[in-house]
DNA sequence: CTGAAAGCGCTTACAG
DNA sequence: CTGAAAGCGCTTACAG
């Protein structure tokens, strides 16, 4: 558009747009009653009087009506919407999670927006127009520790769960018990016989990896065992380094014996670069992950690993939000569930063997 | 509440709750400019002056002010939110189109909410809250073979594009060649030497089921094979009745050499189930599957299946919603990608062998 | 460059 | 039981 034309009146590119529907006066018009009435037709059908609400309805269905719940959401400050800012599906924990809760709210009735993280786009943004979309509350588990927008969260007034990662202590969140998810994981491999354990990582600013970490060195601590510098590593895992991460780590002149990967997403993929260099696991090498996800319990993966059911945390997640929305006064304590994890022990772990 | 009380006015349960926040009104009496203005900053910059629009965004930032979305998109009559009514998430294919849907038309400016396909959930009731939510356009999957639904999409007026599945010949999809692509994975296990090929389907009346199967019987046919009775089933995938099929099959006085899965997610729960009973594929059972997911390829894995990236299908389909969106116009052709599937061998495919 | 006014499609007190 | 009216928070033609 020419600059000398920026501030003539904008075409509008709606105008020629034909109306998406008919509106409820239309209805009111055709039945011959008022627009009030077609709305008590909706929402209070008991107190129209049966007849007229007959008319009201063959009229509506005459025009194939359909009430604009925009309209209805800015009356009543309602949308009946929640958003979910999610991790990646490229990671099965996010698969279930997001299924879960998509199942749960569309149960109560609520709809679901969904976002996926992405390196590109800043999860402020993100929040602020969900804030301006009205959403009834936000379900997260893309937030970093001490992320500044859980400020701005709470500031808002609006409900929200944080859920897998929580950004402090405070706030309401579902979370699994990391720091005993990382300390059980690493006893397993210890018990085992493995002293030369890797460990790779997300980044530490998130609080799942954090706390995972911090169980990890516990256990080894606790152990008696050194962490070998080479052997421990924290990366972006949307990034895919995972491969070349576990072809250094195996091509090392003292490999370890086992590694821990601190999420199945990363213990799948490692496994896939150990399978692919020839490599027998656990016969060659250990590999242990955190979460527990349905993929892992396949015959073909059958990886151990240490967690808590997905899509239980993504419902209870859902649950307390819904209650949260519902019960509509902010209550004034937080709340909070940390889930107990679980060992389940399957085919990628076994006892160490002395080198040839 | 008692009857009597039914007709009284109602409480509005949002009154007592505090405002979600500050309003353009708010922003221009701060900034003693009428709300004219404050939209006109938001929206055409250019038209205000300086001065004028620096003193209303301070106004704005001092109120934390975020734009009622829902006001905006009454008066536009554009939500810039697009409906994704998916195939549930169990199924890997939909994992990946679902991820790549979300982010290419969050790259695109819109906001996507989510379905899931349920048993108890009716299609219509879908596809009508979203008409209601006035989303700009849908992208469904969920949709069976002249399902009287698609009669409603159509009048409503409203873009729409089918991904994976569709109603018939008729209307906007981006589909596999079905047909093709279950005649190539019949001919890859008969140019391996199986004649006795069971096949594990959803139910038929879904389009790519249907299309799948007479690939299947075409190829069978022109190979001049017999397709035996007890092999062949169509089962409604969600009860996760294919390991009790699998069971029956395999314990048939002449079990099948092969297995034919129309999906890779049948043939992963199909192969759980052999390697659970002991089995080992290929050596006791061939098995493949059609999608192609990018699960099947990690080395754990390694399932023979013919398909087209399910990333690169959402998006396609994403990208023909957005342009039937963004052109207005309800063009007079229907838009229709039929994509070319690729047979892609891995381990889970062999020679046939005798009998011992 | 800016404001007053109308309108998007609903809902709900208020009268009758 | 029903209608007229006001209002939710925006946007935009129309005046000035």
């Amino acid at each position: 558009m020419e600059r000398s034309f920026r501030c003539l009146p904008e075409m509008n590119k709606y105008t020629e747009v034909k109306k998406k529907g008919f509106s409820s006066r239309d209805v009111a018009s055709m039945a011959g009653v008022s627009q009030a009435t077609v709305s008590r037709v909706m929402n209070r059908p008991d107190c129209v009087k049966e007849e007229t609400r007959i008319r009201v309805m063959q009229a509506m269905e005459r025009l194939h009506y359909q009430p604009n719940l925009i309209a209805r959401s800015l009356v009543m400050n309602s949308t009946r919407t929640i958003g979910l800012i999610s991790g990646n599906l490229t990671n099965v924990f996010f698969v279930e999670t997001t299924d879960s809760i998509e199942n749960y709210v569309k149960g109560q009735g609520y709809k679901t927006i969904i976002y996926f993280e992405k390196e590109e786009v800043k999860l402020k943004d993100i929040v602020d127009s969900l804030i301006s979309q009205k959403v009834d509350g936000i379900l997260l588990s893309s937030i970093k520790l001490n992320d500044p927008i859980f400020e701005g969260i709470k500031r808002c007034g609006i409900p929200y769960v944080f859920f897998n990662r929580r950004p402090g202590e405070e706030g309401n969140y579902v979370v699994l018990d990391n720091e005993l998810a990382g300390q059980m994981a690493t006893s397993h491999l210890l018990n085992l016989g493995h002293e030369r354990i890797a460990y790779i990582s997300g980044k530490l600013d998130i609080s799942t990896f954090h706390e995972r970490k911090i169980g990890f060195e516990k256990a080894m601590r606790m152990a008696g065992k050194r962490i070998l510098d080479g052997l421990v590593h924290f990366v972006n895992p949307d990034e895919g380094v995972i491969g070349e991460i576990t072809g250094r780590l195996m091509s090392l002149q003292a490999p370890p014996t086992a590694i821990l990967c601190a999420t199945d997403a990363l213990a799948l993929s490692c496994m896939d670069t150990l399978m692919s260099h020839g490599l027998d696991v656990p016969g060659d090498v250990s590999l242990v992950g955190i979460d527990d996800t349905k993929l892992s319990s396949h015959q073909a993966i059958q990886l151990t690993s240490v967690g808590h059911h997905g899509f239980r945390m993504g419902q209870l997640a859902a649950g307390i939000l819904i209650d949260l929305i519902e019960s509509g006064c902010r209550p004034h304590q937080d709340r909070q569930i940390i889930l107990p994890p679980k060992l389940v022990i399957r085919k990628t772990s076994g006892q160490i063997r002395l080198k040839k």
